[in-house]
DNA sequence: ATCCTGACGATAG
DNA sequence: GCTATCGCCAGGA
């Protein structure tokens, strides 16, 4: 069941903060979990309220990290083990989600 | 109610 | 592998 209103931005915060140190989430399966579609949506929550969760364990489903703050996440994946692989873009690198992929 | 915006996703080329 | 386009959801004006 969608849950909508400020129901939707603490269960988006919930579910990030139960996400295990070395995991990460997409914003899709976070949607998912909330039984909605809207990754965009969390996206909007991550970026008004995510300074309270480790938001660096939510990424795109393309196993990028976050738009801009790829440079940002990077040490937190590092410190945490979380497996990178490095490619040549703006990032740098690419979260191995096919490992590290945490499902709620 | 309608339109625009945004740390997105999937598909088509 | 890549870019381009459309679709989706929630919030704000």
């Amino acid at each position: 069941m969608p849950r909508t209103g400020e129901g939707f931005v603490e269960a988006v915060l919930a579910v990030v903060g139960d996400i295990p140190p070395g995991r990460v989430m997409t914003y899709g399966d976070v949607a998912a979990t909330l039984g909605s579609r809207g990754a965009r949506a969390v996206g909007q929550v991550m970026a008004r309220y995510g300074g309270s969760v480790p938001w660096w364990r939510v990424i795109r489903a393309g196993g990028r990290p976050p738009a801009g703050k790829g440079d940002v996440a990077r040490p937190h994946y590092e410190a945490e083990g979380v497996p990178l692989r490095p490619v040549d873009d703006e990032d740098g690198y690419r979260i191995d989600l096919a490992v590290c992929r945490w499902n709620g």
